[in-house]
DNA sequence: GAGTCTATTGTTAGCCC
DNA sequence: GGGGCTAACAATAGACT
């Protein structure tokens, strides 16, 4: 198995953090390509929904989501299912929704109309209101979508007039703290 | 390479989505255990913070998050991110954040929520406030489509007699939309 | 579904450029 | 930092339990 090494030895790889500065960023490298073509074919091969995010020691971000959907949209679903889950656990979602609001997490500020929306009455509206709600709610979303995409549009455009690299290229980078 | 099979034939593995339904269920679960893997060595291995979050096609949601993290905090990390690039291309966010904030009824009527945002400001939002509106708005849809799918799932029942209750326990999982 | 087995394909550590 | 190479390891498809 591994008595005779011949000519180049590796050992089995030891599962503990990589001392070696240049080593440790090879290795990032390397395996990070490696999760992500992973991530990749598991979407694509089982229909799965991915979203993986990696922060290197150095602060930088790279990222990856399923065809068809953007990291906000699986975590979206991701904090849905918790609020959901937790919806029905009555008695404690109320204080958790406070302390969310005053810890300084950035998320439940922009979740602000999701909260709006579960502290309101929606329990209260029958199937038809709710229907109607649903429809014109999706509608509201599409407006929204697209003013986004003609937002980034204009911006991306702006960006290659000034040269500058934009905020949707890889990786995003940023020392951060 | 490939010439004779001598016993198990197993081709490479083509990119593309498994029709087989059991057969995909199977590569799944296999895959995703290496994907967790993967993604444990090497936050493990290069000291990176890794958030990975999947959700199978039956809609079981599976989670990862490097140790001393949260899914939570890295997402707020990245979000924060985006929030920091983009505050290099404006202004006045705060104050418009502010603004919005102060603007909203404490307690919203459900219509009230859409004619907002139809009728607000959405031209002179910027792309990280349209990106968390387009966020917000999607997850409060879908708490609107959950209590629909609920509420007529509970007149089902009624009208069934049927006894079913728990949506909770468990690996989180639910089929959403 | 999940676990075991094994032939086979896939990944990557160590070097080099 | 990125790419290429090759041998040593690791993951896994398919079949079976």
């Amino acid at each position: 198995m591994e008595g005779g090494g011949r000519r180049r030895k590796r050992g089995k790889v030891e599962l503990r953090r990589i001392e070696d500065r240049t080593s440790r960023q090879v290795r990032f490298s390397k395996r990070r390509s490696g999760l992500f073509k992973k991530a990749y074919e598991l979407s694509v091969l089982c229909d799965a929904q991915v979203a993986l995010l990696v922060f290197s020691p150095a602060g930088r971000l790279y990222e990856f989501a399923s065809s068809a959907s953007s990291i906000d949209t699986i975590f979206g679903r991701y904090w849905d299912l918790l609020d959901t889950t937790i919806d029905l656990n009555i008695e404690a979602r109320e204080s958790r929704l406070r302390q969310k609001e005053h810890s300084d997490d950035p998320v439940p500020k922009i979740n602000h109309i999701t909260q709006c929306v579960l502290e309101s009455n929606v329990n209260e509206l029958n199937i038809a209101e709710l229907r109607g709600l649903e429809e014109a709610m999706t509608n509201a979303l599409t407006v929204v979508k697209n003013k986004l995409m003609m937002k980034v549009a204009s911006v991306l455009s702006q960006s290659e007039k000034k040269g500058k690299s934009c905020w949707i290229s890889e990786p995003r980078s940023r020392v951060s703290s």
